[in-house]
RNA sequence: GGCCCGUUCGUCUAGGGGUUAGGACGUUAGAUUUUCAUUCUAGAAACAGGGGUUCGAUUCCCCUACGGGCUACCA
């Protein structure tokens, strides 16, 4: 087993977008094959026709392109275990179903779904299993003859694993050691359902031993279904062969309880997608950059224990291990994601900004003409950037002239003496052919002083002409970054509408 | 209801038989910044409860409570 290639998949089925825990997973699935020199597949679970949505699995493949997790194998980029996506796989999983039927582990079941939901709501606890299954219409209750019959006419049917009885199926998980299940509180599962396409049961199963799969993640949700593989796997055949099994803790709901739901981000108002999806902004579209979203995903439920949260992905995938990630689920903190964010940005090179931040200016109307003037404004500001449109509030008024200024808070002050104060600035400005922060910034409180005005009187005013608002860098910074011109259009032009 | 998993500050977590139970987010208060943010300093804030085991349990065991998951021809 030590011996054995490290190979992985991630499995989703395509009925919507990829949320948070589902990217999660994907994550800890990439860091684990990347750690350990192995491959990472994607397996895209289709075997439901009636929940699958169109687009769903390119929304997919973007999502983990976006996060910097790309599949080594996957069904547009095949390995040599393809197909990738189970329903181009369908006609193989019968094999398997009518061979476990054979064996007598499995058996053909006629009901309709008609009769088994009425036997669930008048039955209490009714399971298809070994108490029951002598009662209904199938293989083990019906004579042979019978069963022929219905087999060659084509009755609908579906096969269902037999549980046996009185046994108990146990296994290790490599986040929550030994765990066992009584196989007399199980029921039998379909394999293979009436339309011909696997259950999830089935194909995982088959699919994770014909991909050699040899570490198999999934969410906690389907723990209690596990014991149904393990015996499968049993049946089978390949019990050596068997992948080790992580049931990873699952993501709850920031307020009450619950895991997760795609729901909860309109209703909360936070994504819990990481790229847009039907209208719905993604992690991506509120700004946030893929390095800190991948960073923050990494540490719901996992961490080195050194301490240290700001993880690139390198370092993520040298410090990876299973035995720390905890067991006990995690709730969903949008302000602890922002602060990744915000870190993120902090830590970046004008550079790595750049095309994000002229897309959120674009995308908002304002025109760059200059890249490098663009990397100047980046460096200035980004410490007072949250999220990567924070920069269009933050930057607009590099780009243009302030559309409306914060009058409520130098109107009531204004005096004709400030008026006089900044036209005097004008000329001062313009008999200078370009203006130096340190330099300005002394002639400026110099003025002030001869005119008999307090500095701080006529910071606050300064900073509203150029920018607007009562926020942004250094007022002087501003003034050099935008170039002598401009500086002495924004004060004639504030002039007016102050006075 | 049954089965399975879990439980350290509000949240994410470290720790592990003897600790002032540590960090981070958020929060509060100061400092710096003649704006705002950043930054810095300080503060409040947790071992679910009950039994064991032990010289000593937050740590190990059991029970209870609570939380979560599953209980489909969905994954």
């Amino acid at each position: 087993m030590s011996d054995k290639r490290v190979r992985v998949r991630f499995a989703p089925s395509p009925t919507g977008g990829l949320h948070l825990g589902g990217v999660r997973t994907a994550l800890f699935n990439y860091l684990f094959a990347r750690k350990n020199n192995g491959d990472f597949v994607l397996r895209i679970e289709d075997t439901d026709q009636n929940r699958y949505v169109e687009g769903a699995e390119k929304y997919i493949i973007d999502c983990l392109n976006w996060c910097g997790i790309t599949p080594d194998e996957s069904p547009v980029n095949p390995g040599q275990y393809a197909p990738y996506r189970q329903s181009e796989r369908k006609t193989l999983y019968r094999e398997y179903a009518e061979r476990l039927v054979m064996q007598g582990h499995a058996y053909y079941a006629f009901d309709s779904a008609e009769e088994l939901d009425k036997n669930r709501k008048e039955i209490p606890n009714f399971q298809y299993g070994q108490v029951y299954r002598d009662t209904l219409r199938n293989s083990l209750s019906l004579p042979q003859p019978e069963v022929d019959q219905l087999l060659a006419d084509h009755t609908p049917h579906v096969i269902r694993i037999k549980i046996p009885a009185d046994q108990t199926v146990s296994f290790t998980d490599m986040i929550r050691g030994r765990v066992s299940f009584e196989t007399n509180q199980l029921d039998d599962k379909v394999l293979l359902k009436a339309d011909g396409m696997p259950t999830y049961h089935l194909a995982v199963v088959v699919d994770d031993y014909l991909m050699k799969i040899s570490h198999a993640f999934r969410g906690e949700e389907w723990l209690p279904s596990a014991p149904i593989h393990l015996l499968l796997w049993d049946y089978l055949g390949w019990k050596a062969d068997m992948p080790q099994w992580a049931h990873l803790p699952l993501i709850l709901k920031p307020d009450g309880n619950g895991k997760l739901s795609k729901r909860d981000g309109a209703r909360l108002g936070f994504p819990v997608f990481a790229l847009d999806w039907e209208g719905a902004a993604g992690f991506d579209g509120m700004g946030f950059l893929p390095e800190a979203f991948v960073n923050f995903l990494a540490t719901l439920g996992w961490n080195d224990g050194s301490g240290q949260e700001i993880f690139t992905m390198d370092e993520l995938v040298s410090k990876f291990s299973i035995d720390r990630i905890s067991k006990a689920g995690a709730k969903f903190d949008f302000e602890k994601a922002k602060w990744f964010n915000a870190e993120w940005i902090k830590r970046s090179t004008a550079e790595t900004l750049h095309p994000k931040v002229k897309a959120v200016l674009e995308s908002k109307g304002v025109t760059i003409k200059n890249d490098a003037y663009l990397a100047t404004v980046i460096d200035l500001i980004k410490d007072r950037c949250t999220l990567l449109t924070d920069f269009y509030p933050q930057a607009a008024y590099f780009f243009q002239t302030p559309a409306e200024y914060d009058l409520a808070a130098v109107k009531p002050k204004w005096t004709d003496e400030k008026t006089a104060f900044f036209k005097a600035i004008i000329e001062q400005v313009k008999s200078t052919p370009t203006i130096v922060a340190a330099d300005f910034e002394a002639t400026f409180k110099a003025l002030a002083e001869e005119k008999g005005l307090k500095t701080g009187d006529v910071m606050l005013p300064f900073r509203i002409m150029l920018v607007g608002g009562k926020f942004g860098p250094h007022v002087f910074d501003i003034a050099a970054l935008l170039g002598r011109d401009e500086t002495v259009s924004r004060i004639e032009q504030a002039l007016a509408a102050f006075a």
